[in-house]
DNA sequence: CGCATAACTTACCATTTGGGGAGTACCTTA
DNA sequence: TAAGGTACTCCCCAAATGGTAAGTTATGCG
């Protein structure tokens, strides 16, 4: 278990160094939403556009190039007509999501709390 | 331990629901990096813009607003002249981050392999 | 014949993001 | 008296983001 210290000390999160460019794909915005999606078993395209809620085609293609590029989602066409595309995670996809779930879960359960402080704006909260 | 698939049908990730709205505040490109700083202890102001190496004043401010008004960072004001403000991670912060770094830390140890595959270009990797 | 279907791509345009730099407040030190 | 240090905020403008809608490809079906 290295510490967030240590790896900074080795250059990892300089300005355009590749951690942050990782970052920025795994933890975009539709990004997680697509990830999450997947970790829940192989989808075809169009149910990934049905499920990520809001959505565009646009952003589903272009966030799926990048996760493919990545190595951390699978691409498999079936040489059907109408054409089928199934998307699933990699291993190391599966790796991903299995540090990314719990901090997931943990946001959906208190998201409610954590916005209900912002909107309340109770100047003396806590 | 909740799965994604039960947080969904929860309604959890609807739209404009407030799990997007803090996964939007808390993985944001420079949310992420300020967070991780501050999860290696207290830092004021100047060494904040200093350690997350690229944050213009302004986005540093928009994101230590957020963070604060959503309970996760704690901001305190010592009436010093010239004024001294430190930053510091709520107990929910820290609760956050204990999930966070581990995924942070795999990333940072795989994004050159990673990115690097993106380059390569690869089609049998991994 | 021509429409439907699935998975995209492309072009255009509005919105959002974010950088740069000046402004501010306040007391201390030269 | 003037400059300086600290932590900001505000305004303007350029660039990136992302939505909408139309186009594409290839074939089965009414």
């Amino acid at each position: 278990m290295v510490s967030y210290a240590e790896l900074r000390e080795t250059g990892a999160f300089a300005p355009a160094c590749s951690t942050r460019v990782v970052l920025d794909h795994v933890m975009s915005r539709w990004g997680v939403l697509v990830l999450c999606t997947l970790s829940d078993g192989t989808h075809r395209w169009g149910e990934l556009r049905r499920e990520v809620e809001g959505i565009s085609e646009k952003m589903l293609a272009s966030t799926l190039r990048q996760l493919v590029a990545d190595g951390i989602v699978h691409r498999e066409s079936l040489p059907t007509v109408p054409p089928h595309v199934e998307y699933c995670l990699t291993e190391r996809g599966r790796d991903l999501m299995d540090r990314m779930l719990p901090l997931i879960e943990w946001i959906a359960v208190r998201a409610d709390d954590i916005v209900g402080v912002a909107s309340r704006a109770t100047p003396n909260a806590r």
